[in-house]
RNA sequence: GUGGAUGUAGCUCAGCGGUAGAGUCCCAGAAUGUGGAUCUGGUCGUCGCGGGUUCGAACCCCGUCAUCCACCCCA
């Protein structure tokens, strides 16, 4: 009989423990943040009416979703976002929520797209967001949130990059050239990446020299973000609610104390044309290269597919996958623990009682362990309890049963202490594994 | 989707037309007798997959799959 080649799809990967570990460690410091800041979670389904997604057919989104026929013919397609599903959800179910709504959202999602170092086909968002309100502090609590969450994960310094389209289409218009504003967009976003010169021809082929000149000059002002907005308001034509916006969330940002992680960008505009208002993206200073590990922003009429009830919102998105990737390229290691505390040395077939109440004691009192399955030779076990970072060994073999006693034998520093009962090697661990936690 | 690079033992890689290699890991044994040193022996490879050229291919050619890089787009 032939065998099946075991093999994944381009794009797609499975994560072994100690990577499932590490990814479910990063998601409860997520969830925490967002309980924190008041979001409420929800879920919603895999595969939605292909309509539903697609809507009114947007060129690069229609390429990358997957899409099938089911079983009962219904022109169906996997979810390439968590946003959209919301905007569905939200006019859906209005009636049975309340506003403003906070909710978060952490689900895979799926881009037949060219995969590339942390770029997946199957990729974890974790999507917040808040509907039901247009103001400062409604932007606010978004960008709050993300340094939050970021804060929360104890990842290498970052910088959130926030920008108003508001104020660049003012500019624009002012300029008589709003109707290539998508374009241009596109074309200054990608400034960082592929410098002054080639920003500059590119926009000179959309415009003209002088037209390029002054685009360059109000997405590279420079200075403390106060000065950057004085300049954005002065070129785009001066005061507006656009700018009293952003100076509002600066404003809170000094408040809060995070201001030094905030910056104000004019060249960061995002590719997706349904951003209405502020939007962010949010970088690792030492690993720019890998793209923004948090992107959002304001879109006023998202919800505006499914109903004609008017929902703004607000939202961001950390992108989970991609920010693994960035820890692992910075080779950042993340503290994780509460997995199998103490493995049970397996000396003795005769002991295997005592085993099995040393490891009810244990679990009794919170401790995770185990009992290893076979007498085999020592070393076999301890290796066993390495490879799966299992921190203490409890050893109890023929000469420990004569004299009564347990060994409690860190296999860090490979030293052991001799406990004279099953209550005190509990309460020690218990007190040790405290300190360790904490 | 377009262009480029790569794909050899579990891992890191060498070999680049003539009988598959090294280090590491793993397994068994010696000594330790509650393991990081040392010694002895050993297992493991459809050379990503499929086809072609050749007396002969891991090595050349074509296709395919996957990974990485750039573009595109984006988390």
């Amino acid at each position: 009989m032939s065998i099946i080649e075991p093999r994944v799809l381009k794009g797609f990967r499975d994560f072994l423990p100690e990577q499932e570990i590490l990814r479910s460690a990063l998601i409860e410091k997520l969830t925490d943040a967002f309980k924190r800041c008041g979001f409420v979670p929800i879920d919603t389904p895999v595969l939605e009416y292909e309509e539903i997604l697609l809507g009114k057919g947007g060129g690069e989104t229609e390429k990358q979703v997957y899409r099938f026929t089911d079983h009962g013919g219904r022109a169906v397609a996997m979810r390439f976002d968590l946003t959209v599903p919301f905007a569905r959800f939200m006019a859906l179910h209005a009636h049975e929520l309340y506003l403003p709504f906070k909710r978060y959202h952490i689900a895979k999602v799926w881009r037949g797209e060219n995969t590339q170092r942390g770029r997946y086909r199957e990729f974890m968002q974790c999507d917040f967001d808040m509907v039901g309100s247009d103001t400062a502090a409604s932007d606010f609590e978004i960008v709050y949130t993300i340094y939050t969450a970021l804060s929360n994960l104890a990842i290498p310094a970052f910088t959130i990059n926030l920008n108003h389209r508001g104020i660049f289409n003012r500019f624009l218009a002012s300029q008589g050239i709003l109707d290539r504003s998508v374009e241009i967009l596109r074309t200054v976003d990608k400034l960082e990446k592929i410098g002054r010169d080639a920003t500059h021809e590119q926009l000179a082929e959309l415009t003209n020299p002088a037209l390029a000149d002054k685009l360059l000059a109000f997405i590279e002002l420079k200075g403390d973000n106060l000065t950057i907005l004085s300049g954005m308001t002065q070129l785009a034509g001066g005061e507006a609610d656009d700018t009293k916006r952003i100076r509002a969330i600066l404003d809170l940002a000094q408040a809060s104390g995070f201001e030094q992680s905030l910056r104000l960008n004019p060249s960061i505009t995002r590719g997706l044309d349904y951003y209405t208002g502020v939007v962010f993206e949010t970088f690792i200073n030492a690993m720019p290269e890998i793209g923004s590990i948090c992107s959002g922003g304001r879109y006023n009429d998202l919800a505006s597919l499914y109903t004609k009830q008017h929902i703004p919102g607000v939202g961001a998105s950390v992108g989970l996958d991609r920010l693994i990737a960035a820890l692992e390229a910075l080779e950042v290691k993340v503290p994780v623990s509460g997995y199998c505390q103490a493995l049970i040395l397996n000396l003795d077939d005769t002991l295997l009682t005592d085993y099995v109440c040393c490891a009810k004691s244990l679990r009794d009192a919170g401790i995770a362990c185990e009992v290893y399955p076979e007498t085999k030779k020592i070393q076999l076990q301890f290796t066993y309890a390495e490879k799966k970072a299992i921190p203490f060994a409890i050893i109890r073999g023929e000469t420990e049963h004569e004299k009564n006693i347990w060994v409690l034998k860190n296999l860090d520093t490979r030293n052991s202490v001799d406990y004279t009962s099953l209550e005190a090697l509990v309460q020690a661990f218990a007190q040790t594994n405290m300190q360790r936690n904490s």
